[in-house]
DNA sequence: CAGGATATGTGCGTTTACGCACAGACAGGG
DNA sequence: CCCTGTCTGTGCGTAAACGCACATATCCTG
C-alpha cells in the first residue's frame, strides 16, 4: 500500500460505483482512474472491483477499503480544516526564549498577553543556553545587543533597555556617594568579565576607571546584580531591574548613550503565522508605550 | 487534501525529521520529497516543518499531521494485510445461484462445503430471476444447458443430469403401464410450453408424442413435476429428483441421449480467488464421484 | 426499433513529475 | 584546521503519468 493516491482513486469509485463518476469528482480523466484501479489490484493482488458496462461494483475487499478510507478520507479533511483554521487563532503553545537579564520586564508583558488568549499556553524559556529557532525549539527569541545575523531569522526592534551606575545602600553608607564622574575613579566596580565587548557600557568603563579597580567580574548580569546588592561595589544595572531594589541607589543616571536595544527574532517558517503575529505586535505596542525598560 | 501521496511523503518526513531520510525510506530522490513538502504547505496555506541544515522539524501543524497520517499508515497496511490475506483462506460470503430445478442436488453438496470451512457464511440463492454475475450478485452461478455466451464469464462443465419418463402411481394405477415405446403415444404428456428449445428429450417429445397428447405446458420445471406428481401424465423429470419422490414410477429409463449438461459459471474477476477455486474444485470431485445427479 | 445518453476500454501525443548532477552549508573527527 | 560525511536546495533532461480522441457496449426512451 504505497500509493496513497490510487487508494484515494479507488474509494471513490467505490463510493460512487462508476469510473466515470470518481474521475469527474476527482478532476482527472477516467482513463487515469482506471490505471490507478488496474495498478492498484496488480499489487495487491486481489481484485477490488468486479467491472462490468454500467459501472463499477465493489468486491469483499473493495468493500473493506471502501470502509478504511472513508475513514481516512474523513480525518484527512478534518485535519485540513485544523491546518488551515489554526492560522487564524491564536492557540496552542507560545515558546518565547531570552535571557534571564530579561525575566523581570518580559513576565508581566506575557502574562497581560496570555490572558488576552485564553487558550494559549506560554512557556517562557529563559536558560543559559541560547535556544535555536532554527530547531523549532522557540517560536520567538528576544536577544540583546547586536543583532543575530542567521539568515533564516526575521529580526526586529523591540525596546531600549537603559542602564545607569548603581550600587547598595551599604556600600554607599561605607564609601560615601561620589558627587561626580571624576570621584568615580576612587570607587571599586561589579563589571563583565569580558571587556572586548563592543558595548557603551564597557567602553565608558575601560575609560573612567582603572581595570584594578573593577574587582569582580562575571559573565552571568544576575552574578553581577546579586554582587550589587551584597556590597561589593557600583555597577552598571538596567533601570527596570534597578527600580525593583528598593535597596539599591542611583550613583550616576542614564546617559543617551547607555542604551541596549533588544531585539526580537522569529524564524521565518514561523513569522507569518497568527500567533507569533500577534505576539509580536503586541510586544513591540507595549515597548513603544514605555519609554524605559 | 486532495493528494494523499504528499501527505504520506509528509509523514515520513515528519516521522523521520529529515528529507533525506524520507526520500531513503520512500524510494524516490529526495528532490521529489520536498517538491510534495513545499506543494503540501503551499496548499495547506501553513508551514508544516521548520527546515535547517540538519534536517525538517515539524511544526505544530506537522506534529498534527503526524499522529493523523500515522494511523492512517497503520490502517492501510492492515487493509493490505488483509485483502492480499484474504486470497488465501475461504471465509466471508460465498453466494452461488442457480435455478431452482437445482436446488435438491446442490443443497447438500454446499452443505458439507460449508462443514468444512466453518468460516464461511454460504448463500445459496435459487430466484426466478437470473442472477447476474457481472453485477457481482453471485460468486458462482450453475447454469443447464448451452453455456452462456458472456465473455467475461469462465463456464467449466459440471455435472450431468439424467432424465428419465415419470408418471405418479396414481397415473399408471388408472392408464397403465405402458409396455414399450410404441404405447406411448396414446398416453399423455407434461412438458415444456417452448417446443423449440434444442434439447434431446423435446427432440424426442416431438418424434414420439403427437402434439396434442401433450396437455400441460409450462415453463417452469417444478410446475411440471407438480403436475406429474398430481397425475396429469407422462413427464421427463430427473432421476436424481425422481429418487426423492416415492410415489414416480419409471415409465422409460434414462437414455444415453437424455442428459442435460451443467455448467459452473464464475466471473473472471472472482475465478482465480482461492473461495471460489475451492468452491469449484470441490463441485467438480463431487460430480466426478457421482455418475448420476 | 432506432437513437441518444452513459458507461468502460485503448492507442497516441503531450505535459507533468521525476531522477540526476551539482552547489552550498554544517557538524563531527583525525 | 581541514577534511569528510550528511544534509538541503536547484536547474535540467528524461521517463512516467496524464488528457484526448475514438471505439465499443449497454440501458433508457420516444
Amino acid at each position: 500500500m504505497d500509493n496513497w493516491n490510487e487508494i484515494r482513486t479507488a474509494y471513490h469509485v467505490a463510493r460512487l460505483g462508476s469510473v466515470s463518476g470518481a474521475a469527474k469528482v476527482l478532476g482527472v480523466h477516467h482513463a487515469t482512474v482506471i490505471r490507478h484501479i488496474d495498478e492498484l489490484e496488480k499489487t495487491l493482488g486481489a481484485k477490488l472491483f468486479q467491472r462490468h458496462s454500467r459501472g463499477y461494483t465493489v468486491t469483499e475487499a473493495g468493500q473493506d477499503l471502501l470502509q478504511v478510507a472513508q475513514a481516512t478520507d474523513d480525518q484527512f479533511s478534518q485535519l485540513g480544516n485544523r491546518i488551515k483554521g489554526r492560522g487564524g487563532e491564536v492557540t496552542g503553545e507560545l515558546v518565547i526564549t531570552s535571557l534571564a537579564i530579561a525575566s523581570a520586564a518580559m513576565t508581566s508583558l506575557l502574562a497581560r498577553f496570555q490572558a488576552m488568549h485564553p487558550h494559549l499556553i506560554v512557556r517562557f524559556l529563559t536558560d543559559p543556553r541560547l535556544f535555536r529557532l532554527e530547531y523549532g525549539e522557540a517560536h520567538v527569541a528576544i536577544r540583546a545587543g547586536s543583532p543575530s545575523s542567521q539568515p533564516d531569522n526575521v529580526v526586529q526592534p523591540f525596546a531600549r533597555q537603559r542602564f545607569a551606575i548603581y550600587a547598595s545602600r551599604a556600600y554607599i553608607s561605607r564609601n560615601g556617594m561620589p558627587q561626580d564622574e571624576n570621584e568615580i575613579v576612587s570607587h571599586r566596580f561589579v563589571g563583565s568579565d569580558d571587556l572586548t565587548i563592543n558595548s557603551p557600557m564597557i567602553a565608558w568603563l575601560r575609560d573612567h576607571v582603572p581595570e584594578e579597580n573593577l574587582i569582580f567580574r562575571a559573565t552571568d548580569m544576575t552574578v553581577m546584580r546579586e554582587a550589587t546588592l551584597a556590597g561589593v561595589g557600583l555597577c552598571f544595572l538596567s533601570v527596570m531591574e534597578a527600580a525593583s531594589h528598593p535597596e539599591l541607589v542611583e550613583v550616576i543616571p542614564s546617559k543617551e548613550d547607555w542604551v541596549v536595544p533588544w531585539w526580537l527574532l522569529t524564524h521565518v517558517d514561523l513569522h507569518r503565522t497568527a500567533k507569533v503575529q500577534a505576539v509580536l505586535s503586541f510586544l513591540k505596542e507595549e515597548a513603544k508605550k514605555a519609554t524605559v525598560i
